[in-house]
DNA sequence: GTCATAATTCGAAACGCTTTGGCTTGGTGG
DNA sequence: CCACCAAGCCAAAGCGTTTCGAATTATGAC
């Protein structure tokens, strides 16, 4: 069933069966309901491809995923990212497109989405420092939102942010309000903007309160359980060990969890633990008492307002770089205690 | 640029540029290659809108997503499996739409898929027994592939599953091997088919050693980390606790090991614990030798030719229905012993 | 040289919708 | 009674492709 035959059935021109459908004010309220009525009954959907093709618009948003052999972006933050954004594109009646492409053909593929119409806008997800999708996705002229920040661009950009710097300031102040001195960080990959960010609100905190920062004492790698297990074990076999750790993911927690209990130390007793939690639907931090002290931010809300973002971006083109950035709270488990003597 | 410009700027007619750009036999090669050229000059690539109108095809494939209180399917494994099924499309210059809709809107979303042609098919994720989606995708019409089985399903469909069945029979042989006569069950929620076949398959291979499966024994939860914990250690705390466990993720598997640990039991000593491992990007089980005894099979791998299967069935609709069963293989890593005394 | 045949190329319709501009109709004010 | 206006509707021109059928030109056989 299409309008053309729709308006047959009608006995009206597609035209006016088009305008009473898009709500146009020029066709009369009886003719309307008629209308709307007939739609319904034939369960008649315009065809998306066809609108396109009229309007212009896509009213679809892409998400190009790069594969990768240093960094996995296919991780569980991301679709858990995915998941909030989705809902709001549902909502508004968008689609979302995903391209899961070889990190080398990632301009290619946002050059594609533009030159063929695929989509109106993008998210960028995981902003290195200095990310050159930046000025690639402006010179190409899509709009896009960044979930993350770009240290060091250039040119101006939407996005939204954890207060990564702030969320690791407060941790690591908290942890040395208990006492603690030797603090190891967990951190990401620190080409990747959070991470750098993070480190920074550590080390900032340990300076503040005369604390020389242990270069050793800081590690940066994929957030994955075995590599959190490692980088905290090499801590933790050391002369001089920390006696708390701040780990950059729910997940690397996890694995430094672990080496800790190899190691016979219990969390929130014999080393203090915080983690930051991105409150990832299937990785909940405890049922009713959080078991990691947490710097805790949802991620899926993030998603929720990229796409929101974006969406207005794309109703209105002109309207001034817009820029969101969202407090995590500290939120106080059963990980962290006074240092141990 | 569009094809009429391009056509025009070669002195051609758009006709026949689009044929030397499809690769249609009936034009000069020295015409295609001018063509091509230009083409390649201008950057020109054509509008997928267009194509899609006139060609009824639509290049893309639907994956929704429903989002239910009750069980999440935006989980760690649906994002591996994305990713896998993601490369596939790309490869073959589909693209990949996501619907996040609420699980009420599930069936009406897969008819606008159809009607308004935004997809040429479908994968269908986490089947549950008698999944209502098969006989609906039937009668709307769009061509789909389950990521998985419904028992009790009455008409044929294509399906790419691995055997459950089998994999938890081969982990429970192997603690029964052990020495192990009383094993906990922790499997996802049993509405889902595939929690039936570990179940199945773990009850059966109880039964043909002569231990009666004892249903305080088995749970079936959401697979988080949270209610792996709970399950684990409901059952560690009874008076005759188990011996080994088999959980069906890694990441219930996780919850549980924090459980045995709280009661001070070291895995593969004082208790023995099989996983089912997806060997999911971010949650290697482990980094060289495995952590945990696991059954093991690549959920990435199974989008990929989800992916394959359901572009072949776009290809050749009338193709008959393809079936495919990957074997689980069993990776013995140190979370398992022989029975303690 | 002629004519059938093959090799190329082109014109135009079609895909399903939106949107511009115009046409009727009936009512209003002078 | 007429000019004018608003409301309501419609015809037709796109949007950027593909593709059918026809037209043109080149090729070869006779």
């Amino acid at each position: 069933m299409n309008l053309k035959e729709l308006a047959r059935t009608l006995d009206l021109s597609p035209t006016t069966v088009s305008r009473a459908l898009g709500g146009y004010p020029e066709v009369n309220a009886e003719t309307r309901a008629r209308v709307v009525d007939a739609a319904r009954r034939h369960n008649y959907r315009p065809n998306t491809r066809a609108i396109q093709l009229a309007t212009g618009r896509s009213m679809a948003v892409g998400h190009v995923i790069p594969i990768a052999a240093r960094h996995e972006i296919v991780n569980p933050i991301f679709a858990d990212f995915i998941a909030g954004a989705g809902e709001t594109y549902s909502r508004a009646g968008y689609d979302m497109v995903m391209s899961v492409v070889p990190d080398t053909d990632e301009a290619r593929t946002y050059r594609e989405l533009k030159s063929r119409g695929t989509v109106d806008g993008v998210i960028v997800h995981g902003p290195t420092a200095k990310d050159p999708r930046i000025a690639l996705l402006t010179d190409i002229g899509i709009p896009f939102v960044v979930h993350g920040r770009a240290t060091g661009a250039e040119l101006p950009y939407r996005w939204i942010d954890v207060n990564n710097r702030r969320a690791f300031q407060r941790a690591t102040e908290f942890l040395l309000d208990l006492g603690h001195r030797r603090i190891g960080l967990i951190n990401g990959l620190e080409f990747m903007d959070f991470a750098i960010r993070r480190r920074t609100g550590f080390t900032d905190a340990l300076i503040a309160r005369g604390v020389t920062p242990d270069p050793t004492l800081m590690a940066s790698e994929e957030m994955t359980e075995s590599s959190g297990y490692r980088a905290a074990r090499a801590m933790l076999d050391r002369p001089d060990p920390p006696t708390a750790l701040i780990v950059s993911s729910m997940i690397s927690g996890i694995g430094a969890r672990r080496a800790a209990q190899d190691r016979g130390l219990m969390l929130g007793r014999d080393i203090s633990v915080i983690i930051h939690d991105d409150e990832l639907s299937y990785l909940k931090n405890g049922d009713t008492v959080p078991m990691f002290t947490a710097t805790r931010s949802s991620v899926r809300e993030a998603g929720r307002q990229a796409a929101e973002m974006l969406l207005h971006l794309i109703a209105t083109p002109d309207s001034p770089p817009e820029h969101r950035l969202l407090e995590a709270e500290l939120i106080i488990g059963q990980s962290t205690g006074p240092r141990h003597p």
